[in-house]
DNA sequence: GATTATTTACTCGGATACAGTGTGTCCGAGTGCGTTAGG
DNA sequence: CCTAACGCACTCGGACACACTGTATCCGAGTAAATAATC
């Protein structure tokens, strides 16, 4: 089980544009976190699609974020970038071969089923229960002043 | 992000494994879950290597738990077949671009990584709560005496 | 009749092809800004 | 001097190849049981 290295890259850029009062352009984005340009737009688009951010057409156009970042979950981005169904699919595996459960007879969910959907839950809400704001909030505090004052001039630079 | 789809099959055998006695034949296993059968015996042997099940070899041979189904837990299953490592991997993007942070002022881990290994840790936590032994107990609860006592007999024959 | 060497059929195990999703890239449509011509 | 139309350069958006992991498969090594010959 792998998820899309995007979410990474997603989550990053969520945190830089929080601190941004500009729109920002996706090159400018990828050249900060040293990553292809052309795929970072990609995970932007989808960030865009999910209705987190918003692309600002047009000369000095740029990505922003829509709500503030206070607002915005990590589970937000995850599903955006990574899609929202859950890792584990059950196929019914009870319902074939020649010993299968008729259908008519099946009415409690697969217990399989139920122990993976409650897990996935308690992933989801772990992640729902941080912000991109609380995030940013991490980094300005672990972070010494100087890096940051100098990454915000590289940025509006 | 999606996880192997043999896990569900893995799991659904040590269910039946649980309820078996007598060692079990791979192909038999496949044929009551209608399943492709030299695919599941890949996934047997993942399990034989973590060491949950164990294989008789020979005549009148196949699959056997290792230890009694109460202390095997679903995270066992789930980590012997998909693999035990995280979903979400940290490529460390702060060291990286031209805004990087020097490596010897990264005393502390990235705050994504933080938030990512915490919903992992609950992920994990949640499946590692349930045995095969459990999610047995509520299959034969759930299902009905006849359907138990014909599956257990085309099992044996 | 008991013992033992042999044959046999069956099991699992690792090495080998195919497919689907994720990764990375490209070019075209659309939009705001700067310029310039006109009033 | 102000206004408005124009062109342009820049932006994002969706459509297009490539790679890697997961999926599915096959054949060979090993083992326990059944067999038959021997003592």
């Amino acid at each position: 089980m792998k998820m899309s290295g995007g979410v990474e890259w997603g989550l990053h850029c969520c945190v830089v544009l929080s601190a941004a009062d500009e729109p920002v352009v996706a090159a400018k984005l990828a050249d900060l976190h040293d990553v292809s340009p052309t795929y970072l737009a990609k995970q932007l688009q989808l960030l865009s699609r999910a209705g987190l951010v918003r692309a600002a057409p047009g000369q000095s156009g740029g990505y922003l974020l829509t709500r503030p970042a206070t607002e915005i979950t990590v589970l937000d981005v995850v599903e955006a970038i990574d899609g929202s169904q859950p890792a584990f699919r059950c196929t019914e595996v009870r319902r074939r071969g020649p010993m299968a459960i008729p259908p008519e007879r099946c009415d409690t969910p697969c217990p399989i089923a139920q122990v993976m959907d409650s897990a996935d839950r308690a992933w989801r809400e772990s992640l729902r229960a941080v912000t991109i704001g609380a995030l940013a909030a991490t980094v300005t505090a672990t972070t010494p002043r100087e890096l940051l004052d100098s990454a915000r001039a590289w940025l509006s630079a």
